[in-house]
DNA sequence: ATCCTTGCAAAGCATTTGCAGTCAC
DNA sequence: GTGACTGCAAATGCTTTGCAAGGAT
């Protein structure tokens, strides 16, 4: 677990390097939060969770500390229509589903052929494409209303 | 023209008779801007350009007809991060490209392929899936950095 | 006549910003 | 020591809401 930190730690140190910024606590806790959960949280979220770790930590220093990770490619922000974004601290190419009833996001474990999105780019007119986001929508177990109307 | 105006608020009345609600030249301008256009405007969008119709009308009211017309199945909503939503007037399944430079959206003419996006959801455990939504990004011809330093 | 809609202004909410003090380098 | 980062509070920008007057059925 140390060593997991760590690692972490370094990866986080190295890419904050690399554009020139600086290793602090507070974005060291952001990231170590974001890669620990698949939970894919607010900013708000994110800021409850951390203050354990950094007590004195603001919520604006929270949203500072993510947008300079999702600069940095070591997070990526979801936005969906309820209100407030959401933050992924994974950085490979995956996809989610959201749950229509309670918001909840869900990573899935295959992505879109490649094939299929070049197809589906010859037509994007004098574009260059690069990069595309799929997200399935629907009911998790919980919040099906057909299943809440019809418990067979 | 005329008769494209006559079948377009015939959709709209019948639409809102379906819900309870009432017709309105506000919500007729509204529909009628938003289906003979591709552009994808934001709310704002659409009351500067709706005002030439329905002089007097507000940016609340505007509001609250976009999302009557979501609510009946007459239009959607789209969600971006860069702060506000912009809305389609097309109803059937298909899908957007955006510009990272302008924010423009463009229409995709193909939709994904309907086997992969149920080899997808297999490993939504649980879920019940209603739709998807893909989105493309990348930059048009005019916002194009790459083409902006090399212009070859 | 009923009660849904409008328009206005004020409120709400997520996010951003200005700035003085603090900290990483 | 220098310049970037933090925390606070105020500001911003999009969207929603409360309410009285107006309009559709």
């Amino acid at each position: 677990m140390d060593h997991q930190h760590r690692g972490i730690e370094e990866i986080l140190r190295t890419a904050l390097d690399a554009s020139g910024q600086r290793f602090t606590e507070q974005r060291a806790a952001v990231f170590r939060f974001l890669r620990g959960t698949s939970s894919h949280p607010t900013a708000d979220e994110v800021f409850l969770h951390v203050r354990s770790d950094v007590p004195g930590i603001s919520l604006a220093t929270v949203y500072k500390s993510l947008e300079t990770l999702v600069g940095c490619g070591l997070a990526s922000k979801l936005t969906y229509g309820d209100g407030s974004a959401r933050y992924d601290g994974r950085t490979d190419d995956h996809h989610h589903v959201r749950c229509l009833g309670c918001g909840h996001v869900l990573d899935l474990v295959d992505h879109v052929d490649a094939g299929e999105v070049d197809r589906l780019q010859s037509s994007a007119q004098g574009f260059r494409v690069t990069g595309y986001r799929l997200e399935l929508t629907g009911f998790c177990p919980t919040c099906d209303p057909e299943v809440a109307a019809a418990p067979a």
